[in-house]
DNA sequence: TATAACATGTAACAAGTTACATGATTTC
DNA sequence: GAAATCATGTAACTTGTTACATGTTATA
């Protein structure tokens, strides 16, 4: 019911791990503070705090303060906690196969004639190096720690990627890469 | 009907850009060959292929060979064709503000205390490094141009990942890095 | 004789998103 | 008086996956 391998049970553990919290307010924080690391949405987030909380991880009280909305706040159990620790080693330890996205489109890339490729990939390094300047000037993060990390994860990953498409693009420059049928051969 | 940032759109109009071919056959090519930069199960591929006719991408001929089942044979139309570019290009120009995978855990990473972050961090490194290796020493794909080009890429996002990884290792192993409460202050 | 390959597609299920319902209170 | 905030949750929709149905031919 629950997947262990899920990174938004892991987020939303953290987020107890520390305090009791109910979910309009994780919700909030996570739309103020940690739009960069993840794309969880709220529906979502209540669902899944429910399936957590009939998994044991957490644990749930009804409080009301005045005549507001009843507010349902969640605790971590022992067994959250534990789930947290083995998550965390889960998911560190295991090198994440992902696929990059564009990656399709760099596999087709010779489809274009290079006068087209070239723009399109200029606009592209543009607009990483403006982001990864952004992310540069971003202050240390107030109040969650171990978001800078992330963040600086992300920034060595973008440079990185950027750097590869600038080559790229000198190597469309140069001729190396030319247009031509995609497929050599298909079996 | 069809999303215009669907690369796997993308993947079967490439295929197909090039040749005339049955939905069986491109699966057994993306499976045989293509595994790399795709996770489109069979199904999948057999629906985005009706949708695409119906969207006039592709069109669409049953043909038969002796007794064997009908095949389904699919050619690009112009309108696929201009759709392929567009999409290259859109694909190409607008760099992916995509979450590496990881990242939630990378946040939590002092929850764990030093020792397990830093055995986890080394299995991971370790993994890593032999999937590069892995990569490093695959021959260059003899039938489709271009995946050379997108295991690179790869290649070079890996290899930077790895090495920030070794970084935190080494930071943990300084204490730069320090177990702590995960969170400072919720607002 | 059994099972793998050929070739397509459907049905059932799981999961996430959007939009909305609800109803009080605070702010403009 | 209108709109935003507070707080949770549901319903409808979309999309993808798994597993299977179908029936022939080649292989072990």
């Amino acid at each position: 019911m629950i997947d262990r391998h899920d990174e938004r049970v892991l987020l939303l553990l953290g987020l107890l791990s520390t305090q009791s919290q109910h979910g309009y307010q994780m919700n909030e924080f996570i739309e103020h503070n940690l739009g960069r690391v993840t794309l969880m949405k709220k529906a979502t987030a209540y669902a899944l705090l429910t399936r957590m909380e009939a998994a044991g991880l957490v644990g749930a009280e009804d409080a009301r303060e005045g005549n507001r909305p009843t507010r349902r706040v969640y605790s971590i159990t022992p067994e959250g906690t534990a789930l947290m620790r083995e998550m965390l080693v889960a998911v560190l330890q295991e090198p994440s196969q992902s696929l990059p996205p564009g990656d399709i489109a760099v596999m087709y890339i010779a489809a274009l004639d290079t006068d087209a490729a070239i723009e399109a990939l200029e606009r592209r390094v543009a607009a990483m190096d403006e982001h990864v300047t952004e992310l540069e000037s971003t202050p240390l993060h107030p109040t969650v720690v171990g978001v800078d990390l992330a963040i600086e994860r992300r920034l060595t990953l973008m440079r990185a990627d950027l750097d590869w498409f600038r080559g790229v693009i000198d190597r469309l420059r140069g001729g190396e890469v030319v247009p031509r049928a995609v497929l050599a051969a298909a079996e």
